[in-house]
DNA sequence: TACCTGACTTAGACATTGTCTATCATAGCC
DNA sequence: GGCTATGATAGACAATGTCTAAGTCAGGTA
């Protein structure tokens, strides 16, 4: 995540503490946290940090490409820091965590031509739900 | 729909004008109507609902499987009464226009096993998003 | 038909998530 | 070290959703 804040800084990026911790929060795998829980993590790091820049930060990374926003539960928004390898989400419909995985195959081409309804189709989101290993045995 | 207040009825479901007014909003194809644009039309065929009814109707109607809940945009929930015949939903990026579609294949089978982190997977939700013919020739 | 009762509806308070504005602070340039 | 535009802040506001206490009525009963 430092080669992002190069990026940043390489395209006029100021940078602030603020930037330095919520690009902290949002490093590793399987990250997606919604602006919630970005802001908690980030007071544990910069106790005076507010939630106005954890959400205007969260809005430039994704303008900036550099951030996904998910949807894959039907309340807050979850963002997503794995913004250049493309991938899918399977979520655990008990407890909600959440994984990215890689589907074989593009299913792009399971739309047929007369399910287009005349719209040219450019993104497929996928969502898999299910049950993960913990849940299971509990 | 009718047939729907017929099942509901026989379920122990006491028919009020309420519910009545809700169930016909949500006829028709291709319909996914946010909590709030059902109350609006809820409350032109029966001005008196109240936005707290039309919330515990929906959520009822999708506790009994009757309507589903779609997260098709990051803001509102929608309710889809096209619960009996499985489906996925295109998107146009634009206007926000949604259509059912009918993909072929079955995009379980191309979650490879090594993508599954031990999950117990079953169900899929496809969201294809894309520009549809009004909007592509504004 | 008239009544009774528990299920239903209502208004509005409250909660969660997200946006905006006016003011204050500071990163990066000189 | 000082300037200035960009960024941060608190808190008001907006949109969406949940809950509660009180009143209403659908449908069974006599
Ligand atoms: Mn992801
Ligand atoms: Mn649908
Ligand atoms: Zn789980
Ligand atoms: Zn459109």
């Amino acid at each position: 995540m430092s080669d992002l804040l190069e990026r940043l800084r390489g395209r006029g990026w100021r940078m602030t503490a603020q930037r330095r911790v919520v690009a902290e929060v949002l490093d590793g795998e399987h990250v997606h946290l919604t602006a919630d829980e970005v802001h908690s993590r980030a007071v544990a790091k910069l106790p005076e940090i507010s939630r106005a820049t954890v959400y205007n930060t969260l809005g430039e990374l994704v303008s900036l490409g550099e951030v996904l926003e998910v949807a894959t539960d039907k309340r807050a928004k979850r963002y997503d820091p794995n913004a250049h390898r493309p991938h899918q989400h399977l979520v655990c419909a008990r407890c909600g965590a959440i994984r990215d995985v890689h589907p074989t195959g593009n299913p792009l081409a399971d739309l047929p031509d007369s399910e287009r309804f005349g719209f040219t189709v450019s993104e497929v989101e996928v969502t898999y739900r299910g049950t993960c290993p913990n849940c299971a045995a509990a």
